[in-house]
DNA sequence: CATATGTCCTGAGAGC
DNA sequence: TGCTCTCAGGACATAT
């Protein structure tokens, strides 16, 4: 499930835990399988118990809780995990619980009948291909953020050209390489390469320095604007945000998911679908054909 | 039976 | 030969 816009939004809904401390770390029972959870919980505990939180980040669709200690807790939802303070949509699927205590002074000026004083992060996954891990910070470097490519809100032109310039994989299928570019999954793809006018099938290296600018202000403008609407919330319902609101910017697919429908941008073409390294591809054969210049940046 | 927002592992083949 | 990189395919677990 949860790409870049999701996790960011995931990240901002738990802010608020900045400044906790840890006061308890416990797996959910539950007859499910358990996830993959390393070290074991109550390894975790003895490392983060009382242990500050220091910040909230985000590495490429991880979500990172950073302690005092210099450990970090990263969270990989993967398909269908969430991270939420408030209202699991049920709890046969909540996998770790970590409750947490304001600091002395924190709480201050906050109604004590409010309860802020206290708070829980919960990790919650319907389908459980999820992770968590607990990594010191010099392991964090070498195990995780040294494999990602830069993040997709960071990427430019010559960075696109540079890093996918040579290979002859489909740009649609490049995309999804987080050792390329970390953030970007299968909806926004297609999302991204719709607005920049570029065929999903394209070869990175027959796309054009023109082209790669195209993807490179489109995956800023994608990626910025599924943000500002806290993420997609697809049909199944799964994604919620921190509290269990929906996002919205499914409203604002162009592509995904809806096949057979008009374009709606040339009202030509009819939206197709097709499989590109077994995951769905949708895109507009009018508006982004190979040879097509017709695309423009200009979205509506 | 087919579908599903992601990642990791394995094995084959290419190129040096 | 051996090392490295690339890519295709499957596995993971649950639900609709």
């Amino acid at each position: 499930m949860p790409e870049l816009p999701e996790v960011e939004t995931m990240c901002r809904g738990i802010k608020s835990i900045e400044g906790y401390r840890v006061i308890n770390v416990q797996m959910t029972k539950c007859d499910l399988k358990p996830i993959s959870i390393v070290p074991p919980v109550g390894e975790i505990l003895d490392i983060l118990k009382n242990q500050r939180i220091l910040d909230v980040g985000r590495l490429g669709k991880r979500v990172l809780v950073n302690f005092e200690n210099d450990y970090s807790l990263v969270i990989e939802p993967r398909m269908t995990g969430l991270v939420m303070l408030e209202n699991p949509p049920n709890t046969k699927h909540l996998r770790l619980e970590i409750a947490l205590k304001a600091v002395e002074g924190q709480e201050r000026g906050i109604p004590e009948t409010l309860g802020e004083s206290e708070k829980k992060l919960m990790f919650w996954d319907r389908r459980g291909l999820g992770t968590i891990r607990l990594l010191a910070g010099s392991d964090l470097k070498s195990q995780l953020a040294q494999r990602l490519g830069p993040d997709a809100l960071t990427i430019t032109a010559k960075m696109y050209s540079e890093r996918f310039g040579g290979r002859k994989k489909e740009i649609k299928v490049a995309l999804l390489d987080q050792t390329l570019v970390a953030g970007i999954g299968n909806i926004y793809a297609a999302e991204i390469l719709f607005l920049a006018g570029v065929d999903p099938r394209s070869a990175c290296d027959r796309i054009t320095l023109a082209q790669w600018e195209r993807i490179a202000q489109a995956t800023q403008t994608i990626l910025q604007t599924a943000i500002e609407y806290e993420g997609s919330t697809l049909s199944d319902g799964t994604y919620r945000n921190a509290i269990n609101g929906e996002g919205s910017y499914q409203h604002c697919h162009r592509v995904y998911d809806r096949e057979g429908m008009a374009c709606t941008r040339c009202e030509l073409g009819r939206i197709q679908r097709l499989v590109q390294g077994q995951r769905s591809t949708f895109f507009c054969p009018v508006c982004q054909r190979k040879r097509g210049r017709h695309a423009s940046l200009k979205a509506e």
